[in-house]
DNA sequence: ACCTGAACACCGTTCAAGT
DNA sequence: ACCTGAACACCGTTCAAGT
């Protein structure tokens, strides 16, 4: 290992892995550096501090979250498959995801989407400010779900979970509403019910 | 300063009152401990380590999360002021919020909210899973509105912001969409506009 | 141009020692 | 029961010195 000459492109790679499985967190320089074979201050030579790395590896995800293919035959239909393939483009790089919403790049990352959406709700009919309203309230309800969702899972054990704290004498008359509340959510199920719902009504009265 | 003996109740509100200003990364043991007054390791007779002392913190918000005070005629109404009340509740205490998340203890925190948008649904006609859906559907979109809220004010600076990214041309024909996205977002109006779509069209088939 | 180790200023935590 | 300083194992970063 570590023979041939550092390279800008090595430690980013390097420093990637490390993200991937032990989140932003478990990169540190000197991890970083016995990994690579080198002395710490190398690093520096190449990527600049810890921030400019960061910063690079959230660079190249915006980058990578390029393409958007909306399918389906309505407008809403079309509004579903692209929140659906954002959120699984999302859940795939849970810790980068996290850092290019730190970084404030979020705006930038879903331009692409956003151009999409854009045009399905044009599509639908809507013009002006109430167009851009409905775009900016989808982009919000997706980007919400999946930050809370992740949360979720990154805390696999509540203390107490929904589960202790609903019995069937908080929703009198009604113990299916409380056995339902009492299990954990199908988040894929409630994420496709809430955008088409929203997005729905966002475009009845175009 | 720093004569009376020190507590467990002094302890943790320079700890509540470090965090409130710099967030979790601002509470060190150390600028604690000089904040108190005492030596470092004091801290941790009273509180137990970081850790634990953060736990604590989180514990006493989540028991602050209390009163629900719905206003408004029909359900609706009802459930766009419970939204908006869990928001400036979660907006007042973000970094504190965004603990509680970490430690999954947000169902817990939310259970009075909950209780409360169980009662709306239920005064709207909604039974058993429709009903669960049409409170999680909300309780999702109300956090995850303020986490990418929150986040668009810690990063005011977008580069490019959506202001650069929009020209007309991207828009062919609405000038006005193009400028409305190129403006930044007026997230209060885009919460209740969301909210008001979302939970209407959830409550139309009671 | 590239890499190095030493040094600095920070961390959280443990622990034996004080009162 | 409460508080202390010393010590340990970690950090990120700078910098003069090497090749």
């Amino acid at each position: 290992m570590a023979r041939s000459p550092l390279t800008r492109e090595a430690v980013l790679a390097a420093a990637a892995a490390l993200v991937r499985q032990h989140g932003p967190d478990g990169l540190t320089m000197r991890k970083l550096a016995a990994e690579l074979g080198t002395a710490v201050t190398s690093i520096y030579w190449h990527v600049g501090n810890r921030e400019q790395l960061l910063d690079a590896l959230v660079e190249r995800t915006v980058e990578d979250m390029g393409a958007i293919r909306p399918v389906g035959r309505t407008p809403a239909e079309r509004v579903v498959s692209i929140a659906r393939g954002l959120r699984r483009e999302l859940r795939e790089r849970p810790h980068l995801i996290a850092m290019v919403h730190e970084r404030g790049l979020t705006d930038r990352m879903f331009l692409p989407a956003q151009r999409a959406l854009v045009a399905e709700v044009r599509a639908a009919g809507l013009r002006g400010a109430r167009a851009a309203d409905a775009v900016r309230a989808v982009q919000f309800q997706v980007v919400g779900f999946v930050l809370v969702e992740r949360n979720r899972e990154r805390s696999p054990v509540q203390s107490p979970g929904e589960g202790e704290l609903w019995d069937p004498a908080d929703a009198p008359g009604d113990p299916a509403l409380a056995r339902e509340l009492a299990r954990p959510a199908d988040p894929e199920r409630l994420f496709v019910l809430s955008v088409r719902t929203l997005t729905e009504a966002l475009l009845a009265g175009g």
